[in-house]
DNA sequence: GTGGTCTAGACCACG
DNA sequence: GTGGTCTAGACCACC
């Protein structure tokens, strides 16, 4: 289940979700995605806002659509690695501008992970 | 500068900012904030927006409007504690709630960190 | 094998692709059609598809069908030759209405095709 | 005023239709794009139709939007030189493969365009 | 006014 | 059942 944020929209928080599922490799390549209508009834939003996640993930090339048969998981590994990097790396920078922004250095960030994220 | 992520609201990314810029003490308690049209003029956003932004500050008592003179930090030194410590935090838990997402645990943050930010 | 164009009902391509190729007179008067299944398996799409795109050339007396024997097509020469009009039209009339569109004149129509398309 | 082909989406003939005027100039660098709601209007779709079609000119950089200004043509010419010549290749390559299809060769396409379109 | 997101609900093509 | 398109109508952020 996802905790919405209110100021972002909800198909691009789904579609964030998505793509970590992947990474994270709870889909892995070939999988077949959960139907459309099944996540949007799991997520309770409206199919079509599930739909354009879809979409999206469809035209960068990490999902694809057999007619009928529903959405899989994009079958080229190079490109879950990719879309890897590309995540984390957005993740970091994103992190990083906002506490150097605060006037916490690089060391600062990382005490501060120690105690505040929990497990090894 | 702000780069604007076009998928969040702009007066919720200058809220953001002004409270970075708070909490990293470029304005410090009592300041004056920059007026509203100049900041808005620096951003090239419209002052409508930068104002809500000034609107929300004001409604969680982080700056107080003195009428005719401007909006100015507050000089309570407890809150700006707090606002360094909330925002510290609500940071911290999106990035590690994304990175462990992802399959990343605390060590992998870190290490990921310590390769990819510049700085000491 | 025919490159499906995912914005246009695979039904209505093989229609087409079907209607050229009896005006090529690569299936001529009287000629038995593919079966249904054999067809569906070349282009690696369900029975049911092709049978849809069957059902529409008959209903326009391009084939007809023989109870278990097949499909073949018309003996009408006519209708053939009428065919073959009716189909040239509707390309050429699509291609002059989008060339005209982007501005192009007959004489650039022509350079076009010279430039672009092989053959003799 | 478009004449809507049943077995394409909407707002892929959108797209085109838009496209199209791009490449003949009636849309120049910097024109303002008409309003989602007003071609919506005029075209008698739902608004949400149209957005679509402004949504992937978006993405493929032909148009871009200034937040609550409206939607403009790319300043970049040589994107909208690619687009013309994208497009002609498309419409081209359709129109001599479904001729080649009907037995057409390069000559009487030539031919048929002649004597079939009007115009200089 | 502008573009953008979302829902509810319908219909289509395909397997 | 699957994905995909479309409408009607609402609400939001921004100028």
């Amino acid at each position: 289940m996802i905790e919405f944020d209110n100021n972002i929209p909800v198909y691009i928080q789904i579609l964030n979700f998505l793509k970590e599922k992947i990474v994270k490799r709870d889909l892995k390549e070939g999988d077949k995605m959960p139907s459309v209508r099944e996540l949007a009834k799991e997520l309770k939003v409206n199919p079509n806002t599930v739909q354009r996640a879809y979409k999206d993930l469809e035209s960068s090339n990490i999902i694809f659509t057999k007619r009928g048969m529903g959405s899989f998981v994009t079958e080229d590994k190079l490109k879950i690695n990719d879309l890897r990097e590309d995540l984390a790396k957005e993740i970091i920078l994103e992190f990083s501008t906002r506490m150097k922004n605060m006037g916490f250095n690089k060391e600062e960030m990382i005490e501060v992970i120690n105690s505040f994220v929990e497990g090894d």
